[in-house]
Order: structure tokens, then sequence, then C-alpha cells
DNA sequence: ATGAAAGCGCTAACAA
DNA sequence: TTGTTAGCGCTTTCAT
């Protein structure tokens, strides 16, 4: 069995709270400190987390629950997360619930019962119901980029309808008049905005949208090629199309391949996300990207300033200023929107009137 | 705060024991089922893993140690891992060490604060002395993608010189002479494999391989573009070349994109892993891909089965017999290879003499 | 600066 | 089947 400060303490011929004291950075005499460490080099004592989690009552471990592992606008938003985290003293335990609202509730209840101290979710279930017992215990939420209507708490988001339309906006100003857009689900709201500030710039235009220019599809790569397809099928005029994230951007191109368009020439494109991919694309893409690492320092940092400056809950008795408490409550949720920007390559061409 | 059993016994007026059996799949009286239900309902009472885990001495973690949280293969790994685990009571807290020696050993032992209960490590420190606190504290350790000669435990690695041999001889079979490769670093077992399946290849065909054709890259995108920027500087006759990872790959096409080369016209390639990328290439790659799903899958199948099954640590009274200690320990590791195969696309052309 | 003792929430003998 | 009790390894008063 592993050594633990009783060990310690009766190697020593010290006491418990002693061992624990210079653990946590107390004081000690020099001759103390020189047998603890001694002691502890020698019996290989490593603290146990678990006890001392149970006894501080806090883990030190943030829950985070992405829909994808496999996805690396995920990705890199956690390992930036992680990073920052990791030097505040607080690990992560990284779930994927698939895209599943059972797995991420099974997920999210998992977690409660690990005791995390705060949990960061990209929410699938669009209710968050599953949060609740989170937001019951009082312990911090950060939601990355989707909000929840129904639960107030801090998020990190992106401006989707600004993204959308921004992209929308140079496809018209570059003289493009049947653009498309290979939308995310319903269900999913960052595919929502995406689109909004789609139509919002055809509105700008004073044009009418062919529905045949909208196809929906779910954020998968299967779905991007499907959508190709069907859009070029459907549209042989179209000159332009939106690939609003990156698995769909990169099934757009294994379509496009494999149909045999050439951008930009039969076809212009604005791709989203990974610059490296559009990079790789022949010809370059332009893309929208996202600000994944930023995306992740504003979380990790949402969550630390809520982990040392807990929000008053219901249950805090501060019946003296019960209105000080509502009014602090809410001003100080945070909902962060950071901006996206396009990076230019060569598949967009100029049509000339 | 949150209930406790405690306030579950007291609420029902059983015994804490009681409720605990229960709790466990225990059998209690009908009547008492259904008020231990009631007042679970109505305290909202979720179990708490820590006070479990520091009871039973088992946390039902298992930790994951990764060079890369943002790298594709390890993710498609891990997701493999954790959806087995998870569906046998097990959750990962998974740590990305960027590559780093040093935060790789920061992140195993904090995983051995965390007493997770056992580890899985695709390893970037190649002498293992990071996991020897958990070789001695018999927890069961399960290698991904590279070996550790100096540490005896149970890993799943692909075979990588075949992998190469094979890729190398197809560019042979079809009347290639000037083939060239970009090569991992040379810590990194798996590159070194790879670097001599490709070597094995050309001594097969009896010939002498010229050095300005092999690029000793470091697996990372910026590696792939700088690789193939002097490999086709340097070897103006060079008619194919191998890229042995994915980011080699990305890299590669990228600078292949920028430097207006055709393929297969003027360069034949074979590119590493993702399937979905090599047909968003123009023209479709032929690419080297590994069983990331299986992997993860063996991987989780080895743990699983040395948690039910530990072997014997040196800490067991074996000095009676020291020789049949190792025998009995040797048998038992397991070293599981799995082979890849090659999924045809368009980047190779066929040389006539 | 140091030690004794209580207790975090749970499980596991053991008794009843 | 149920209850009592001890204790996992740690932190934390409260004395000394």
């Amino acid at each position: 069995m592993a050594a633990t400060i009783k060990d310690i303490a009766k190697k020593t011929g010290l006491g418990l709270a002693t061992i624990s004291s210079y653990i946590n950075g107390g004081n000690v005499r020099e001759t103390n400190r020189i047998k603890i460490e001694e002691a502890i080099e020698e019996l290989h004592y490593e603290i146990n987390e678990v006890a001392r989690g149970l006894k501080t009552n806090s883990t030190k471990i943030i829950g985070v629950v992405i829909p994808e592992l496999n996805n690396i606008f995920c990705t890199e938003i956690i390992t930036s997360v992680e990073d920052i985290l990791r030097n505040h003293g607080y690990a992560t335990i990284v779930c994927d619930c698939r895209t599943d609202v059972e797995l991420e509730k099974e997920a999210v209840d998992f977690l409660y019962r690990k005791r995390v101290d705060g949990i960061i979710n990209m929410p699938v279930n669009a209710k968050g119901s599953h949060l609740r017992k989170f937001k019951k215990a009082g312990k911090p939420i950060v939601l990355i980029d989707r909000v929840i209507q129904e639960l107030r708490c801090d998020s990190v988001v992106v401006d989707n309808r600004k993204a959308a339309h921004d992209a929308v906006k140079q496809f018209f100003d570059q003289g493009h008049k049947k653009i498309g857009i290979i939308a995310g689900p319903e269900d999913i709201s960052t595919a929502n905005e995406r689109l909004a500030g789609y139509m919002e710039a055809w509105e700008e235009q004073g044009l009418e949208i062919p529905q045949s220019l909208i196809f929906r599809g779910d954020y998968t790569i299967e779905s991007g090629v499907e959508g190709l397809e069907t859009l070029v099928k459907e549209n042989p005029d179209m000159t332009g199309v939106l690939l609003s994230n990156y698995e769909i951007t990169m099934g757009a191109m294994i379509g496009i391949n494999e149909l045999g368009i050439n951008i930009p020439d039969d076809l212009s494109v604005i791709g989203f996300d990974n610059l490296s991919f559009a990079r790789a694309c022949k010809p370059k893409l332009t893309v929208v990207t996202q600000p994944t690492e930023e995306i992740g320092m504003q979380v990790a940092h949402l969550i630390l300033e809520r982990l040392e400056h807990p929000v008053k809950t219901a249950g805090d008795k501060d019946k003296n200023n019960e209105n000080n408490r509502d009014t602090k409550d809410e001003n100080l949720i945070q909902d962060i929107k950071l901006q996206t920007k396009i990076v230019e390559g060569k598949s967009m061409k100029t049509i000339k009137e």
C-alpha cells in the first residue's frame, strides 16, 4: 500500500497535523523539515487527493462535456482551457457525449457524483435541464459556443450571425448572385445563427432567397458531401457556396473533388475553421476562422473567476439585503461574444457584370 | 450541502448500512425500498464517489496521457477507448502533455495523486521513468503506439515497419526509382520504425539510398511543409514521396499546393492516416491508414483485463522464487501489433520503363 | 511550532 | 434483512 501521512508521522516521530501543515505550505522547524522530506523521499509518499477531496469538499477537478472529442474545433478549445486550468491547480475530466442528449446527461451526472468543482459544457441539450443539479449545488457552469435561454450562466460564444453575414456579403460584393449554403442542423443554435446571417445578407440586397440554395446538413462530413451534390444538382446556376463548419467544409471539398468541379471557376467557396486544411486544399480556401484559443482562454478565466468568487446561491442567508443579492447575481453573469475573421484564399472568383 | 446516506437513513429511519447496501445492489424489504427511493428522490441524493473511492481504494477512473489532444489520431483512439471503459463503469481523465517530457511526468504524477486505477499512455518519454510509480503500485499500465524497452507492460502498437515498407514497395512496383520520405523525429519509435521500413524496401531492391531523399521532420504540419520544399529542391529527379504521419501529410499537401506541383504527374504521393482528408485532396490521396478504432478497443480490453486480474507486483512476497515471478510476469504481458492498410487514391503514377 | 482528536461520506465486517 | 461500529487518509479546530 501507498504511504500515508500517518507513516510519515510515525517515521519522523511528529504529529499528523504537523505533517499535514507542512505539506500544505505551513512552517515547521528546519530540523523537522529535513526529517519530513527524508521520510517522504524514503517512503515515496504522494498525497492522496481522494482523501483530501473528501475532507475539503473540493476536488480541484473541472468537468468538461463536449459533443465530440473527435472534433478539432472542440479539441483546440479544450487544449487551451486545460492549459490554463492546470496552471491554476485544476485538472479536467473530459467527457465526449457523441452529440447525444442522453449521454450528455449521463456525463453530467457522472461528473456530479465525482464532485467536480465546476463544469464547462458545449451543450447538446438546448434546454439545459441536464445542468440543473449543478446550478442548484451552486457550482459554476460555463457554456461554450451555445447559450441556453433557460439557464442563466456564463458563456463564451462567437458572433455566428455576423460571421456568416460577412462571408455572404463578400460573395455579393464579388458579383455573385446565386449563393448557396450548407447549413447545420436546426437544433444547434450556431447553425441557426449562421443561417440567419446568410439570410440577413440576402435581405440587405433586397433579394428573395430561392429555397433550393439552402441545404440543411448536420455538421458532419457526410452531410457536407451530400449537401454539395444536392446544391449543385438543383442549382446549375449557383456560383458560390458557404460551408458552415469544418466537417461540412471537408465534406464539400470531397464532393467537389469527386464531381470534378473546378474552384473557383465553376464554383466559388468560403469554408469554415481550420486554416491548415484550407491551405492544403487546391486552390487554397477562403475561410471563416474562429478564435479557438481565445475562446478557451475566456472560458478558463470565467470559471476560475467563479471558483474564487462564487455567486451567492439562493441557499445562502443574505436576508439583510435580498435586493442587492439579486441584482448582483444578474450583473455578474457574463456573456462573452467573440468575433471571427475571414482569411483569404483563392477559392473566390470575381464575377464581372 | 448535498444529501448523504446519513440523511437518507435519518429520513427513512433505517440504518446506514442498509442504505449503502441498497445503493450497491443489495436486497431490502420492499416497503423499505420504496421509502429509500422516496427519500433519495426528495433529497436529490447522489452518491459521493470521492468518499466511496477513499473507502474502497479504487476510483474507477483511468488516466490517459497523450502527447496532443489536438491530434486526430489520438482522439480517434481515445474516443474508442472511452466508450468501452464507460460501458464498464470506468471514467477517464485525459491529459494532454504537449509532447513535453516534463509535462508528461507532471500529468502522470497528478494522476497518481488522484489515485486513478490504471493508466493508458502514448509515451513521449521513451525511457518510461515517469511510469515507475504506477508500476511499483501494481496498477495497470497500457502503452499505445510506442513501446518502452525498459518497462514491461501491455501495449498496442501498429506494424509501422511493414506499413512503410509496403508503401515504398508500391512505389517501386509502379516503376519509381527516386522515392523520398518525410520521416518523424528520432526520439519517437514509430518514426524510426517507419523509416526502417522505408529503408528495408530500398534494400530489397538492392539499392543504396541517397541521403538527400530522407528528411527528418517532427510530425508537425510545419515540418511537413518544410520537408516537402527541401526534398523537392534537393532532388529534382524525385518522383515519389512517402509522408509518414497525418500532420506531415497535411503539411506536404500545403507545400505542394504552394509550389504548384502537380500530383501525380510531377510527383506521386502516399500519405498517412485520415481517410477523409485524403478524399478531400485533389487528386484523392493514396494513404496508409491505421485502425484507430481497433487500437482503442484493444487498449480498453487490455486494461479492463488487468483491472480484473492484476499482475503480481514486485512488492508481493516472491523472494522465494524470483525466477518464477519473472517468467510469470513476462508471460502475462501482451504486446498486440495491428496491421495498417493502404487505401488507393489517385496520387500514384505508374512510370513505364 | 506542534499534537490530540474529531469528522468528511462511504463501505464492510460483524452482530443481531 | 438490518443495525452498529470502525476506519479509509486527510484537514482542521483547539490546546499546548
